[in-house]
RNA sequence: GCGCCCAUCGUCUAGCGGUCCAGGACGUUGCCCUUUCACGGCAAAAACAGGGGUUCGAGUCCCCUUGGGCGCGCCA
């Protein structure tokens, strides 16, 4: 079938990945599912010098937690110098690439001077025609292509629309280096054209690099794939993401406990839209991906509108997926010496049973575990503040009143409690809030929690009442 | 410096010449619900960067200005 589309996610393994990069690649995966193609995967590692096993691990890893799978195995660039280096030697024999002896020196002073002269730093092209014969002794060639002097390189991107550059302005990039490796613009072209990559989709910061990639094809005679790039992320000052404000490794984001489903949503409407529609199941967002509606303006990265969509879907989620989600994310999540380790079957079980009213405080899956803390924790409890406040300004008292009629309960129910301190608050002329606070206090350590009632029934009544006990006075 | 790209509420965006005194979402504010906190419901404030054109008519097309961004390596 040589009309399958055919996508790739190409990263350069030097780093984690960032989430200008999981946008990337969620593109790819979308546009390439939409079409019933393949989505591949690709490790630019051909700069041995900064590619780390620890980066392609950590890339890899982030792919697979966001949900974004690649079709045949990922394909290592720097073992295929071979490969590129024979296109080089056939550029080279059909005189469409050239060795050039300049040394770095001279490179250097050539784009002094040009940028002296208000010109575009560039290649002045001396080797161009001139006869290898003519070599300095002791130089060792890179070879460079003979790109067109004249005209214009024109790109229809899909999603810029149409870019064009004088060629004038684009001087004869290197293909191979004197030691005889590759550079990254010869690499990507034959790698894309040996892959069969029908649709390029990228950053905007390789727009520059389109129209030099295509003189490379153009010269090779290969058809160019279609391509796209779509802006960049950028942080909440509208400036470059950095450290401080987003560019975080994608597991950076599986540490403040957002859930793939959630990131995947939120990032696909960073920069695309489909109408007012703002939450998408993965079926739809396959469904309804398009190159065409996304934008041409770069977008700020908002971490309250990803929360807000987190939450979203914790409280759509099954609570039984939850306590899994939460189990998995646990080792994780930020550090809390209040919280167990890890999670044993029954404080899953715990967990699975407080799980609705959790779930509905919960923006993230931290939040969500740290609303879980007062079941796990062992008396006599630790107060906050305001729980402590609570108790000492008369709450003991309730508490202690209400110890026996709950105590004497019959049955251990929501609905068994609530009727035993709805009568209290009713006999003693008090508003429920009056006595539902201080309960909540001596049975969760803190101001907030889920519904009173709730807690009782989770905690059950051994605990309930052995923490009631111990803040009674 | 040169090249290229971008420009609607604070933010993400809808808008593809008239249906826009500009719609949705997040956030913000107020009210309601309520045992706390959330959730939910209702309501409000909030934008077409500026200036020229084109046109009967411009947020929508063109130009300029301004402001952002990206790129300019024998890095990727």
């Amino acid at each position: 079938m040589p009309d399958e589309v055919v996508t790739r996610f190409a990263p350069s393994p030097t780093g984690f990945l960032h989430i200008g990069g999981a946008r990337t690649a969620l593109f790819n995966w979308l546009f390439a599912r939409h079409a019933g193609g393949k989505m591949l995967l690709r490790i630019e590692d051909t700069d041995r010098e900064r590619s780390t096993d620890a980066a392609i691990a950590a890339i890899l890893d982030g792919l697979k937690w966001l949900g974004l799978d690649w079709d045949g195995e990922a394909i290592y660039q720097s073992r295929r110098a071979d490969r590129h280096r024979e296109v080089a030697e056939q550029l080279l024999a059909a005189g469409k690439a050239y060795y050039c002896y300049a040394s770095p020196e001279e490179l250097d002073e050539m784009r002094a001077k040009a940028r002296a002269e208000g010109r575009p730093p560039r290649y002045d092209g001396r080797w161009r025609d001139r006869s290898p014969a003519e070599a300095p002794p002791g130089i060792k060639p890179v070879i460079r292509l003979k790109a067109p002097q004249t005209g214009e390189t024109v790109l229809e991107d899909k999603v810029q629309g149409r870019v064009a550059w004088a060629n004038e302005n684009l001087d004869d990039l290197v293909l191979l280096r004197s030691d005889g490796t590759p550079t990254y613009m010869l690499a990507v072209v034959v790698d894309d054209r040996d892959m069969g990559i029908t649709q390029i989709i990228r950053g905007d910061d390789h727009l520059t690099n389109a129209a030099r990639q295509m003189q490379i094809y153009q010269a090779l005679d290969w058809q160019v794939p279609a391509m796209a790039h779509i802006p960049l992320i950028h942080g909440t000052d509208g400036a470059k993401l950095s450290k401080r404000h987003g560019a975080l490794g994608i597991d950076a984001y599986r540490a403040m406990g957002y859930l793939p489903a959630a990131l995947r949503n939120y990032l696909v409407r960073l920069g695309w839209s489909h109408g007012d529609t703002e939450f998408f199941t993965t079926e739809a967002m396959i469904e309804s991906f398009d190159l065409a509606h996304i934008g041409r303006s770069p977008a700020r990265f908002d971490f309250s509108k990803l929360e807000n969509m987190n939450g979203h879907y914790i409280r759509a989620s099954r609570e039984e997926d939850l306590v899994a989600a939460l189990v998995e994310t646990w080792p994780h999540l930020p550090d809390r010496d209040d919280l167990p380790k890890a999670l044993d079957a029954s404080m899953q079980k715990k967990l699975l049973a407080a799980m609705p009213g959790l779930k509905e405080r919960a923006k993230t899956l931290a939040e969500l575990r740290d609303g879980a803390a007062f079941l796990f924790a062992e008396r006599p409890l630790a107060l906050d503040a305001q729980a402590a406040d609570i108790l000492n300004s008369g709450g003991r008292d309730h508490v202690a009143r209400l110890l026996p009629r709950l105590a004497d309960l019959r049955e251990w129910t929501s609905a068994a409690t609530e009727a035993a301190v709805r009568a209290y608050a009713e006999e003693t002329n008090l508003k429920l809030g009056q006595v539902a606070q201080p309960l909540r206090a001596a049975l969760t350590g803190r101001a907030t929690s889920p519904g009173i009632f709730d807690v009782l029934r989770v905690l059950g009544r051994e605990e309930s009442l052995g923490r009631l006990a111990d803040q009674a006075h």
